[in-house]
Formats: structure tokens, C-alpha cells, sequence
RNA sequence: CGGGGUGUUGCCUAAUGGUAAGGCGCUUGGUUUGGGACCAAGAUGGCGCAGGUUCGAUUCCUGUCACUCCGACCA
């Protein structure tokens, strides 16, 4: 098997090199280019399909439940982005300034939006008066720039694709039951859809969102024990509208401040779902969101009638399933590894032998596991070989995150934890004291991810100082 | 932003203070075709960028940019 020469272009082992193995996954398979300005990656097409299906799907929950999408200018005055402090102070340090238009300096420098609450909140101030204008259920699909010191493809680009909802509500309780609504149609999204596990939590207060009362969050644990935030909802109480002026006439005439929330999330899913599903063959994609979810390999093409009958399938197929048929003259093994490389769930072979037997190979993409089916009942085989691979890979990623999740009683047991299996998700208990979470991140190298909604006690006290614990927290290095 | 590594054609790698070599890929023709096929003939780069040293630099020096890894910070 082992060769000398290299034949083909190899994706470096993840055993070896995880993050080689990452950056070659997205350049291989075609996901993405790099180009001239650093951390401004170009999305290829491949690549950008699966944005456009997880942005359908998002788009189609998210206006079910109310929501109506807008488009805000990608610019935003100093002014106006100083209005609320703990917002500004957050954001400042990364944010990109344009100073001049054309040659002509500005009399105000405008940031490039790396969030867009300010320009919603002026907005906002301007079209809410009544109580009848509430609630407003406004979502904006865009990019947004955030000037970071370490790029990383889809994990951390100066520029990224996201989603940001944004929400105004006459009560606090129907705020706060917008931005749990919301965490839950994140986490649906990735359990179901794209077959990735998460704990749903709270952050601590050092890690809230600038400006928010309370940042949700769902985090996942990736293939590698490290963990990755996939999708946040922040609740903000009134203090934006205190500090944007947006006030609203209540039923009994008087003046009240909404309530706010927002939620987003971004490309950086698509560096999850490599990260969790990925193998040493290369991209693994969730059926829900794959551009290609079957991709029909014809065998002996040139013999009489294979390429009519892969078309045939191919026809037939697309009305339920996105279908793709690879005629090109390469050898089927070229193209039974070059559809493994882009994470196609299922392959369909069909040759001579499989005409004569009205019948067709299917494999499945995580375990490359092999059935028989008929040509008669296609559909449903097909439907079942996708389940199969969502469920596989579902499991497997739980099975992973099982596998790197310890309770951990104090620090020393922390650190054995970690020097014992390898990164993975720590449980253990904290006072709520932001001075021992510092501690437990400087001498044990996990930072806080957050406090899981579902709290399940591992211990009476404080990991790190030994005082009454208030909550569980879940502990991990993270991208 | 601090510390390390890298930059030669589409990709991988070599050599060299005297003007770039090979493999893969690509093109054409033929033979193949159930796990990255084979043969033959072709095409493709001046060595990230900018300065400097030198008769002369891809090679030496300086700077810069990008990629990458490890930290700190962040979706």
C-alpha cells in the first residue's frame, strides 16, 4: 500500500496533525481559497452551498417563528457605536475603521459593522411607539468584520457570514422566553440537521456578550476534545433601549422601555461540522445540509446503456434528494475517494451487473457500509441509507463527547483529567466567584464554557477554592 | 499582540552567488474502467513582495506581507 512517490494530493492524518488536518480538509475539499487580505477567506462554491443550505433552513425556522428579515447598512458612525459603554468597550479593539471616501477625509470616521445591535437600536428608536408596534421579530443575514489577531478558515475569518436576530418586546418575560425559543432552535437545528450534539448553557458573567443581562450559548465538543460555541442568544434586558432612547406607550398611556434580545450564528458552524464529523478520508456532511447528498458513481460507463440508466436515477432521484452523476472519464476508484474527500453521505454505484439485477450499490459516507437495493423502491432505500449516516454520525459524535466528558472535584483532579485522556469537557463545580474561575483557567489551561441549563451536581463546593458551590459549570480549552 | 516555522509552476519536493530540476496534476492520442489505471507526446514557472550587498541574487542581508503552529483575546 505504502508508496513512495505521493499520487494524489493526501489530507494529513488528524492522528498526526489536527489542525493540518483541519486547513487541508477545507482547502481540499474545495471549501474554501485563502486571498490576499489575511483572515478574508474566499468561500468556493462547495463550500458556500453549504452555507446556502444551512441558511435555508435557519431562514425557514427562524420565520415560522415570527421572524422577518431586514438589511442594515454595513456602516456605523463612531457616535452612534459609542452610545451604549460596555457595547463600544467590547467591540473597540477589533473593530476596522473607514477614515476616508475617496480622497477626502471623513468628518466622522464609520466602523465596518462588526455586529449591527446600534444600528437596529436606532432603528428601533424610531419606529416603536405603541405597544402595538411590539414585538418586533427582525433578523438580518450578512457579513460582519471583526479585525482578530489569529485567523483560522470558517473558526475565525476577519470577515464572516452570519445571522443576526434581533428582537424588541413590551416585557422582560417575553424577551427572556424570545432568547430561550430561540437557543432551542439552535440546538434543534444542529442536533437534527446537522447531527451535532450540544450542551445548551448560560455564560458566566466575565464571558457575556458586551452589553447583554445574559448570553446563551451552545457549545459542542469537536472531534479533538477541544470545544466550539456554535450559536448564541443574548438577552438585554432594557439597557440598550435606555441607552438608544427607545420608548413605547403601554396600554395604561405610559412610557416603557422594550426588552431585547439577539441571537446569531455563523460560518464558524461549517468549521464544526468538519471538526465533528470529519475523518481521515476527509469531509463527513450531515445529509440536511450536503449539496450533493447522493452522488451517482456509473461503473463500466462505457459499456451500452450504464450512463442512460445512471441518468436515469439521477432524474428520478432529484425530485426527493439533491443528486449529482460524475460521468467524467476518471477511474470509479478516483471517484469513489474524491466524493469521500468532499463528504458526499451517499454513493450510489451502478454498473452492467447491477442493470441486470434492477438493482444498484449504495454506501453510506461515515462507515462506508454496503447494501444492495432495488431499483423498484430507490426512494425509500435512499431516505434510509441518509438517516443512517445522520444517525451514525450523530451518535458517534456523542459517543466522542461521552467518551472526553470528566467530573472533576477540585483542580488537582482537573489537571489529572486533562494529562490523562487528552482535552474533552470538564464538569465541576463553581462558587460563582469570577476570581476562581481565572484561577482554574490560569492552572488548568480550561476556561468556562458555560453553566449548563441542565445542572447535574457533581460535587457540594468550589472547585477551586472550597466554598458552597452555586452551579455546575462545564470547563474546556476552545477555539 | 508575544514566541517559533514556512514562502520555488495548480500541488508536493530538489538544487544553485553565474540565470531553475523532478513527481503529481493539466493538454492531446491510444489502451483501460466494481477502490485514487497505463503508455506516449506536449504545455506551464524565474523562485511572496520591496529595498540593499554584488559585475551578477531565486540563493546573502534588511524590511514587509501572507500562511502556519504555540500562547493571550475574541463568533
Amino acid at each position: 500500500m505504502a508508496q513512495d512517490k505521493k499520487m494524489v494530493e493526501q489530507i494529513t492524518s488528524m492522528d498526526v496533525d489536527f489542525a493540518q488536518w483541519y486547513t487541508d480538509i477545507c482547502k481540499k475539499a474545495d471549501l474554501i481559497d485563502y486571498s490576499s487580505v489575511k483572515g478574508c477567506m474566499i468561500i468556493r462554491p462547495y463550500g458556500y452551498a453549504i452555507w446556502e443550505n444551512i441558511q435555508k433552513n435557519l431562514d425557514d425556522r427562524f420565520k415560522a417563528l415570527g421572524h422577518e428579515n431586514v438589511y442594515m447598512p454595513m456602516f456605523i458612525p463612531e457616535s452612534l457605536l459609542n452610545k451604549e459603554k460596555e457595547h463600544v468597550a467590547g467591540f473597540a479593539p477589533e473593530v476596522a475603521w473607514v477614515t476616508h471616501g475617496g480622497s477626502e477625509k471623513l468628518t466622522e470616521k464609520l466602523c465596518v459593522r462588526p455586529t449591527s445591535e446600534t444600528l437596529f437600536c436606532e432603528h428601533y428608536a424610531n419606529i416603536i411607539r405603541s405597544y402595538r408596534d411590539l414585538p418586533k421579530l427582525y433578523n438580518q443575514w450578512c457579513s460582519v468584520v471583526r479585525w482578530e489577531k489569529t485567523t483560522r478558515p470558517f473558526l475565525r475569518s476577519r470577515e464572516f457570514l452570519w445571522q443576526e436576530g434581533h428582537t424588541m418586546h413590551a416585557t422582560a418575560e417575553e424577551a427572556i422566553a424570545e432568547t430561550v425559543q430561540m437557543l432551542n432552535c439552535y440546538a434543534d437545528f444542529h442536533e437534527q440537521d446537522l447531527a451535532m450534539p450540544v450542551v445548551k448553557g448560560v455564560k458566566t458573567p466575565s464571558d457575556k456578550f458586551a452589553g447583554a443581562e445574559d448570553t446563551y450559548a451552545l457549545e459542542a465538543l469537536m472531534h479533538d476534545g477541544k470545544a466550539l460555541q456554535v450559536a448564541t442568544s443574548h438577552y438585554f434586558g432594557d439597557g440598550f433601549a435606555k441607552a438608544f432612547d427607545i420608548q413605547y406607550t403601554d396600554k395604561d398611556n405610559k412610557l416603557q422601555y422594550p426588552h431585547q434580545t439577539s441571537w446569531g450564528c455563523t460560518t464558524r458552524m461549517i468549521g464544526g461540522i468538519i471538526m465533528t464529523h470529519g475523518d481521515n478520508n476527509g469531509l463527513v456532511l450531515p445529509p440536511a445540509i450536503a449539496p450533493i447528498q447522493v452522488v451517482i458513481i456509473p461503473v463500466q460507463q462505457h459499456k451500452e446503456g450504464v450512463l442512460e440508466k445512471a441518468e436515469e436515477l439521477r432524474a428520478r432521484l432529484s425530485a426527493k434528494f439533491r443528486v449529482k452523476v460524475d460521468a467524467s472519464d476518471n477511474s470509479p476508484g478516483w471517484k469513489f475517494s474524491e466524493y469521500e474527500m468532499k463528504g458526499v453521505p451517499v454513493r450510489l454505484e451502478i454498473g452492467p451487473r447491477d442493470i441486470e439485477n434492477n438493482s444498484c450499490v449504495l454506501v453510506t459516507r461515515h462507515d462506508r457500509n454496503k447494501t444492495f437495493a432495488s431499483l423498484d423502491n430507490l426512494e425509500e432505500a435512499v431516505a434510509e441509507q441518509l438517516k443512517a449516516v445522520r444517525d451514525g454520525i450523530y451518535n458517534k459524535a456523542l459517543e466522542n463527547r461521552e467518551k472526553r466528558t470528566f467530573d472533576c472535584k477540585t483542580m488537582e483532579e482537573i489537571t489529572a483529567a486533562l494529562a490523562a485522556n487528552g482535552d474533552g469537557f470538564i464538569r465541576a463545580m463553581w462558587c460563582g466567584d469570577e476570581e476562581c474561575e481565572d484561577r482554574i483557567k490560569a492552572e488548568t489551561g480550561v476556561g468556562s464554557r458555560c453553566i449548563p441549563l441542565e445542572q447535574e451536581s457533581v460535587g457540594e463546593v468550589c472547585a477551586c477554592c472550597g466554598k458552597p458551590a452555586k452551579h455546575m459549570v462545564l470547563w474546556a480549552k476552545a477555539y
